[in-house]
DNA sequence: GCCTCACTAGACGGTACCGTACAGAGAGGT
DNA sequence: ACCTCTCTGTACGGTACCGTCTAGTGAGGC
């Protein structure tokens, strides 16, 4: 029996939203629920939280910072050439499953205005950061706006739309990618 | 005052849902909450439908046959040279709005593997016939499945990311985009 | 040994929602 | 006039959750 130590931090709390959050959206984390995982009853959730929406918000923190940042506020990834860059961004995108809590996030945001403004945010960092490196190579105007675009609904929605298909089969899918989306030929 | 008429059919507690649906997801679909919009008490709602879940099934098949099958099965659309079917589609998913329960679906299929079946088997179909349309340019393999992936991921969810845009400005990004993906230069 | 700090168990009230029971009511056929 | 078929309101039981309240308890500082 290893209940010698039962204290349970904010922290536990959140890693154990997570899965759910990630699987089943906003709205199936139960407290209750979280409590029974956890061994514990749920009055210290009160203790670290105010109140559910309190709590999801911070889960909304987490991944802001840890699903967005890690790119673009990342300097060795912003010092590559763009063709580099968009490269090395599909290869980290698919291999830390950096979308694995959009559609969960995406749909959350569709029915509480407040997660709406906050996820429109981050997806505005993502799509700047984005647009900056087709910007660099040349395009403009409605060419820059198309194929920035494209890449970030790709980028975004492929490992959600084929979820049976491995890593190998969809990361060899990205060398044609790239050089489609970065070429011209007028 | 117009109580002359107070039944209310099948469709109508459909019609009813589908707008809740559309913005908050199914599990948000509440039949309280369906009769209080209807102006009626729910126990006709029971007549209608065996319990809450056979109603969301019937909401499902109305998605299934009214958002895919438009174009899939539309002879019109089949008959037209590949790329001007691939110009056709992109025109007829913006001007009908045929992604809008799209975030909603794929949300609850992760929740409910049923779900997840049959809207599986619906872009499956969507997909097949847009892999033929690009198979019929010639191309073939891994470039083949790279194009039509970014195709309906473009498709699918550039309305739901980018839903601040008129149909105008996302109109005028389309010539560009089927220019990029159906041409081959080498 | 005592105190505080960081929690914990358990019980409870309130609400939202699902689903059922039952007794109709009104329209259309006969 | 009567019957059936289709739908209605009202009432109620059950469950899942949220959030609150109260009385603790164990670890670490002093």
């Amino acid at each position: 029996m290893s209940q010698v130590k039962k204290k349970v931090s904010q922290s536990d709390w959140i890693e154990a939203a997570l899965p759910v959050l990630q699987k089943e959206g906003a709205e199936s984390v139960r407290i209750d629920d979280l409590a029974r995982r956890l061994g514990v009853s749920k009055s210290g959730f009160y203790w670290h939280f105010e109140n559910r929406r309190d709590f999801l918000m911070h889960l909304l923190d987490y991944w802001t910072h840890e699903y967005t940042e890690v790119i673009s506020g990342n300097p060795e990834v912003q010092r590559l050439e763009p063709v580099e860059r968009l490269l090395r961004i599909m290869e980290m995108v698919l291999e830390n499953d950096l979308t694995e809590y959009d559609l969960s996030m995406r749909a959350w945001a569709a029915r509480d205005p407040e997660v709406a403004r906050r996820v429109a945010r981050v997806y505005r960092v993502r799509l700047d950061f984005l647009r900056q490196a087709f910007a660099e190579l040349g395009f403009e105007g409605e060419e820059l706006e198309m194929r920035t675009r494209t890449f970030v609904c790709y980028l975004s929605w492929e490992r959600t739309m084929f979820p049976r298909d491995s890593k190998k089969e969809l990361r060899a899918l990205i060398p044609a990618r790239l050089a489609l989306l970065t070429r011209t030929c007028s």
